[in-house]
DNA sequence: GAATTTTATGAAAACGTTTTCATTTTATGG
DNA sequence: CCATAAAATGAAAACGTTTTCATAAAATTC
């Protein structure tokens, strides 16, 4: 059809035959080279405007070993921190010019491995990755960090010393202050439903609700404390053995929304008034949690804080060249989102 | 720190040192060409493994005029649809060893305009969109067009002739089940809130209201109708509007989710009953509508039959390089699905 | 077994930049 | 105004593939 007026694109080459440069020259006044006249630049600016040139990112990219793209790896977009946090790293990382290529794991960790691999042969100039549930060995990153590509995890990141940078929610006041909340609400019979303590985010939350427990002389009972995947129907199998017992929990702190969620259907299906005779809060701050009745108290995590974070220690990293590893990792506060189920 | 230790990538050259071949054959045997022996192949295959070769995209790219990425265009990954069907698109994509760029133009033209200028630039091989709302003028993806990249709009598609490939909702038949079902529940006075008609989306799904209405021989009250962008706030105004006349609707056909649950919240604040007073549709399946009290009735859009239909394509184009331009729609069928407040 | 066809391989150019090194031009100081 | 330093430009190689064209090796025909 078409296939005749291939409108080619302008090259380098173009621009310097039309100014009676060299294409090093060319080269040098589109990159700001300092050697280059101004009056050579803003020339070469114009020309290329008037010919509507685009650099080509692949000759590019071959020559210099720089892409002009950031790699993401995330476990489901379709989930609302994620999908929220990803929209801030776009958005910003466009403003510099890069690019972002957004990959899934589906929280499978052969996916995520195969990714890192795919990422690496790409020739990404760096990384970004909430890592997988499951994911406690990092050695499939190696290539990526020993190559001198920056290696940023955020939400979920890894347990031990990684030559990354970290960049995480508080989850210890998370989890702290959903517990005092129930607390001060006047619960003493709190259950508590985790998720597996192979991630940090289960293992900090938790440890934030034992403190508070704690701190307010509260026993934490074991019967009530559940680590498993956070999942709609495991968090309703975990309802029915408590609430079948001769004692029963007064509050429960879900360490995600979709947990809380169920709890709270659950409470509904057997005649548990909530927040009367149940209290509940979950976590993330999911919008599903302002719609249900009663709306849900749940713990904000400031997506686009984590997302800006991000893209401000990469670029960071990226102009620096090297890069300051085994820091501390950067913590974004989070915060109570206080509602009808508490 | 760890910079001297950079383990540099092995290439064709490492592979045909080895072997003792040019690196011609390699990159045939690679490409699987069929002017090479099969002994030959697998000896390179098994070689290409053994040093960890990665085929240098930008290297093969730049040579080839072939990315194997693909560029993705869409408003915003947060909703739940889109999310949705970019999962299923990357999933299949990434089976065909296809990368896939997600951008996002936050609903603004402007953005989807630079958007289609730098994917353009990046040289993808093909391109996905969801159009803006508010595009109404498509030549911002002539270039791409007509350098012989396929082009597949989805969802939100041009209105006229365009030389590229729509693949969409049956919208037409979504409104019409709606409204039928609400007919059929027994409402008369039915209200309808739509998007702008700049959009195929709501041009459709209004019409198929219209053809039920008429069908059933009841009257369209124009005050009840309203086309508007579908937010929170203008559903509750229009909602405001049309319960404080002297005829008030029995029904409400609401052209997406959000609007339905903001006219369920005025619903509730207002001592309205649904459904007893009040029926209520929505569109599109978001997991919200599931949630919420009563639980929404609302039309699903099968994302994942609209993605795998989308790499469908795709690659039938990508493999036969030649598009049949101008064809009619592919148009994907949507199901009613029945809640409580209907 | 020579002539021809088919199959498999190699040499070298090409893709569009960036960058090193060399060279020319311009500015500076005495 | 010459010597020198600094600034601006150019020539050419390089990045790692793919591909055209040529050639060598193997298979086929008579």
């Amino acid at each position: 059809m078409n296939k005749d007026k291939k409108p080619q694109q302008n090259t380098i080459l173009d621009i310097a035959e039309a100014l009676k440069l060299s294409p090093a020259t060319i080269s040098r006044a589109l990159n700001n080279h300092p050697h280059v006249k101004e009056k050579t630049k803003s020339d070469v600016l114009k020309m290329a405007a008037q010919l509507g040139y685009r650099r080509n990112q692949m000759a590019s990219g071959l020559r210099s070993n720089k892409t002009h793209t950031v790699g993401l790896i995330v476990p489901r977009i379709s989930m609302f921190f994620h999908a929220e946090v990803i929209t801030t790293i776009q958005n910003a990382l466009h403003k510099h010019g890069y690019n972002l290529i957004i990959c899934q794991s589906n929280d499978l960790l052969t996916m995520e491995e195969e990714l890192a691999d795919i990422l690496y042969a790409s020739r990404v100039d760096a990384l970004i990755v909430a890592c997988t549930l499951q994911t406690t060995d990092f050695s499939h990153f190696d290539k990526l960090v020993s190559s001198g590509i920056p290696v940023i995890f955020y939400d979920r990141v890894p347990l031990d010393a990684y030559p990354a940078t970290f960049i995480k929610g508080d989850d210890f006041r998370g989890g702290y202050l959903a517990t005092c909340h129930l607390i001060e609400t006047g619960s003493q019979k709190i259950a508590h439903i985790s998720g597996k303590l192979s991630s940090n985010l289960y293992q900090d939350r938790t440890a934030g609700f034992r403190k508070a427990m704690e701190q307010h002389q509260l026993p934490v009972n074991p019967d009530w404390v559940f680590h498993q995947e956070l999942t709609h129907e495991n968090a309703k199998e975990a309802m029915t053995k408590m609430f079948s017992g001769a004692i029963v929990p007064d509050a429960l702190f879900s360490a995600n929304d979709v947990t809380a969620i169920a709890a709270l259907e659950f409470a509904k299906e057997n005649g548990i008034q909530v927040p009367r005779d149940l209290k509940i809060i979950g976590y993330s701050n999911d919008p599903r949690t302002s719609i249900i009745t009663p709306a849900l108290s749940t713990i904000e995590q400031y997506p686009a804080k984590v997302g800006q974070k991000i893209v401000e220690v990469l670029m960071e990293q990226l102009k620096n060249g090297e890069r300051e590893v085994g820091q501390k990792p950067y913590v974004i506060p989070v915060d109570l989102i206080r509602r009808m189920s508490s």
